[in-house]
DNA sequence: CCTGGGGGTAGGG
DNA sequence: CCCTACCCCCAGG
C-alpha cells in the first residue's frame, strides 16, 4: 500500500555494480554489509539486489522475457569478477578506502549488440559510471578535462559518436548536482564524503519498513591511513603531471572558453532535448 | 538463513 | 497496446 515505488537512482546501481565487481554475484547479502556499500543500499534488502542485478543483465544483454527472438546466445552479460588491479591504488586489494570507491570498480563492458546496430539507450546509466571510473582512475590532482575522459574510455572499449556529444552535456549535469566539481575545464569528484552521503539529493526522504541500520559506516582509521598513503603516492605522481598539465590547461583553456561559449548554446538544445525525451534517447551522430 | 527463479503489477512510450 | 522496471512469492541448498 504505503509503496508509490521506489526507482533505482544511478548511486544505488553504480553501487551495486561496484558490489558484484568486488564481492562477485551472488554474494548479495555480503554486498549489502558491506559498509562501503551500505550507505547506498540500506534501504534495498539483498533479494531487491539480485532482482536488480537480474534486470540489469537482461538489459544489458540479451532479452529472454518477452518477445526478443535473439540469435546471439553468446554476450556474456555479466562481467565476472576479473579483480581488476586497480589503476592507482598501490597497495589496497581489499574494501578500499572511502575515496572514490564505488567508482574504482570497473564495470563491464558495455554489451555491444551488432544486430541491433543502433544506439542502445540502456547504455546511458552506465556511461556516467565510466565517467566516475575515468576520473578516479586519472587521478589527477587538477582535475580531468574532456579530453582526458574520452581517452581513458576509449581505451577500453568502443564509443558511439554520440557519447563525445552527450560527455558534456552530461558533465554539466553532474556539476550540476554536486557530484562533480569543475574547476577551469576539468572535472573532478566531489569530496563530499565521496559517495557516502547524497546530501543534495531529495531521494530517499523518507523511509520504508525496511531496516535501517545502517550505522556501520563510520568506519574510520586504517581507511585513513590507507588513504594518506595512497594519498602521498598521488603527489609524487601529480607534482610530475600537474606541471604539464598546468601548461596543458592553460592553453586549453583559452581554446576551451571559447568553446564554451559555444558550446553552451548547444549544451541548452541539447539539455531540453535529453529532458524532453525523459533523459535517454537515441542520438544519431 | 540466503540465493535463484517465476510471476504479477504499475508506469511510460 | 506493448514494453520495461520494481516488487513479492516460492522452492532449493
Amino acid at each position: 500500500m504505503g509503496n508509490p515505488k521506489q526507482k533505482w537512482t544511478a548511486e544505488e546501481e553504480e553501487a551495486l555494480r561496484a558490489g558484484v565487481a568486488k564481492h562477485g554475484p551472488g554474494k548479495w547479502k555480503n554486498i549489502q554489509k558491506d559498509p562501503e556499500f551500505n550507505p547506498f543500499l540500506f534501504s534495498r534488502s539483498n533479494i531487491d539486489l539480485k532482482d536488480k542485478w537480474r534486470n540489469m543483465s537482461i538489459s544489458a544483454g540479451e532479452k529472454v522475457r518477452s518477445s526478443k527472438p535473439k540469435a546471439s546466445s553468446d554476450a556474456l552479460p555479466l562481467p565476472p569478477p576479473p579483480v581488476t588491479a586497480a589503476a592507482v591504488t598501490p597497495s589496497s586489494t581489499s574494501p578500499q578506502p572511502s575515496a572514490h570507491a564505488a567508482a574504482s570498480a570497473t564495470s563491464d563492458a558495455v554489451v555491444f549488440d551488432p544486430s541491433k546496430s543502433t544506439v542502445d539507450s540502456k547504455t546511458a546509466p552506465k556511461y556516467n559510471a565510466l565517467i566516475f571510473e575515468a576520473i578516479s582512475a586519472l587521478n589527477e590532482p587538477n582535475g580531468v578535462d574532456t579530453g582526458a575522459i574520452i581517452n581513458y574510455i576509449e581505451q577500453r572499449q568502443e564509443l558511439p559518436q554520440s557519447f563525445k556529444r552527450q560527455l558534456s552535456s552530461r558533465l554539466r549535469r553532474l556539476v550540476s548536482q554536486e557530484k562533480l566539481e569543475k574547476v577551469h575545464n576539468c572535472y573532478k569528484i566531489k569530496k563530499t564524503s565521496s559517495f557516502g552521503s547524497k546530501v543534495p539529493s531529495p531521494k530517499q526522504k523518507d523511509f520504508q519498513r525496511k531496516q535501517l541500520d545502517s550505522a556501520g559506516f563510520v568506519n574510520t582509521g586504517d581507511t585513513i591511513e590507507k588513504a594518506a598513503v595512497a594519498a602521498a603516492y598521488r603527489i609524487a605522481d601529480a607534482e610530475n603531471k600537474s606541471f604539464v598539465a598546468a601548461e596543458a590547461v592553460k592553453e586549453a583553456e583559452r581554446i576551451a572558453k571559447m568553446a564554451d561559449e559555444t558550446e553552451s548554446l548547444l549544451q541548452l538544445a541539447k539539455e531540453i532535448f535529453e529532458k524532453c525525451s525523459h533523459g535517454e534517447l537515441v542520438l544519431i551522430a
